[in-house]
DNA sequence: TCTGGGGTCCTGATGCTT
DNA sequence: TCTGAAGCATCAGGACCC
């Protein structure tokens, strides 16, 4: 079919965490549902469609949504089992295609080209493919969207949420884009919103029929990629195996902090976090990057490159302490952060690394603990028992 | 209202090398 | 030998996404 020459599909749980929350807990049926930690300072992670009509969603203030919605009930999140219904939906997909790319743990792309003679047309995949997740989740539903590009795929699904389908035939792809807001631009967050409305661009179809070298001279070169997406023009393939880039670990604080003690031994919480991580992927780094935010909300980095590849926690806190050195600022913070990066596959590391390796921990207390802060939350470990990884000698 | 955690990518400034 | 330009790499910060 010339109209198709790709066949990407985009699959998007909904409300994943609050639904499995009422999946598990019959009582939550019906109920207005936010997911989230109960801190002063938490943020929703996710709310339930019950709880939408009331103006709250993901990634607003828990005492806010409290506020908006006070029938609100509030549960602390439970990633392991968010983990667990994931691997099952991951598993529904992959009987589908075996070119499955996930994004999180509640979408992913599928690519489907050439597979008709299997599952039907789209309208037919599609359902099938909702059905399927129905039947493996008891119950779970997904919204879907089906174009020739990942990218209308993706607005597709988010079309009519939840329990949507919507197909978009590649060859009207640009016509069915045009007259929705730049908000469905890929890259286009609030301040680049505010910054085309600033130019008069509300739509799309603005945006496709703009002046490139205009709009770059005003937003900069982003304006290419953001024509390119205007005009339902996405060559990127569905990528099955992908290698993160970074691997880090944050804490904000219930309090902030601005002795360096306190902050070095938050950094030894997040050091043992992203080492074990490292270790449990099967990567080294060959940098470390100290992120502190300031209680006004300023970010603050610094990295270093390291000579030899690691993955050893003790290592990543002493390079993180020596970027805090660096930084010619008293704070106070509200959150600590560190992160490792430019990663590579282990598997070559230095005979230091390895016995770092080795001496920390086995692998069964590294499953136990991973478990224990799965169950707690990040820092239970330590909280429990004082700074991980540094046992006895 | 008062703002999480884990990521990716882009941009401008700066420093090093040729 | 010195200097400036160009190209490149690195760093810090910002915006964005889920």
């Amino acid at each position: 079919m010339d109209a198709w020459p790709r066949t990407i599909v985009h699959a998007d749980m909904d409300a994943f965490y609050a639904a499995i929350e009422q999946l598990d807990n019959p009582e939550l049926r019906g109920r207005p549902v936010l997911v989230g930690p109960n801190s002063h300072r938490g943020v929703v992670l996710t709310a339930s469609y019950e709880a939408r009509p009331a103006r709250v969603g993901s990634a607003m203030p828990m005492a806010l949504a409290r506020r908006r919605c006070p029938n609100a009930i509030v549960v602390e999140p439970r990633f392991a089992r968010y983990r667990e219904v994931s691997r099952i939906v991951m598993g529904v997909f992959a009987n589908f295609s075996p070119d499955v790319e996930a994004l999180s743990l509640d979408e992913a792309f599928l690519d489907m080209s050439g597979s008709s003679h299997l599952f039907g047309e789209p309208a037919a995949l599609g359902r099938r493919l909702k059905a399927a997740v129905a039947d493996a989740t008891g119950g779970l539903t997904v919204s879907v969207g089906i174009s020739g590009t990942k990218y209308v795929a993706k607005v597709a699904s988010a079309h009519r949420k939840p329990d949507g389908l919507t197909i978009v035939s590649p060859d009207r792809a640009r016509e069915w884009l045009a007259p929705q807001p730049v908000a469905v631009l890929w890259g286009a967050g609030p301040k680049l919103q505010g910054r085309l409305a600033d130019l008069g661009l509300m739509t799309v179809a603005q945006i496709a029929v703009a002046d490139p070298q205009w709009l770059v001279a005003a937003i900069g070169k982003t304006a290419l990629h953001l024509q390119a997406l205007s005009r339902a023009e996405d060559a990127r393939s569905v990528e099955a195996l992908r290698h993160p880039k970074s691997i880090s670990s944050e804490l904000t604080l219930e309090t902030d902090v601005a002795a360096h003690e306190e902050i070095r031994r938050h950094l030894r919480r997040a050091a043992d976090t992203v080492g074990r991580r490292l270790r449990k992927q099967a990567y080294t780094a060959r940098g470390v990057r100290l992120k502190l935010k300031r209680s006004d909300f300023r970010i603050l980095s610094r990295q270093t490159a390291l000579s030899e590849p690691t993955q050893s926690a003790e290592r990543l806190w002493q390079v993180a302490q020596g970027c805090l050195a660096q930084i010619d600022d008293r704070g106070p913070y509200r959150l600590i952060g560190l992160g490792a990066f430019d990663l590579a596959a282990a598997g070559g590391e230095s005979q230091l690394d390895l016995l770092c390796t080795a001496t920390e921990r086995s692998a069964k207390l590294e499953a136990a603990l991973d478990a224990i802060e799965d169950r707690f939350g990040p820092g239970a470990v330590q909280r429990a028992v004082g700074p991980r990884g540094r046992g006895p000698r």
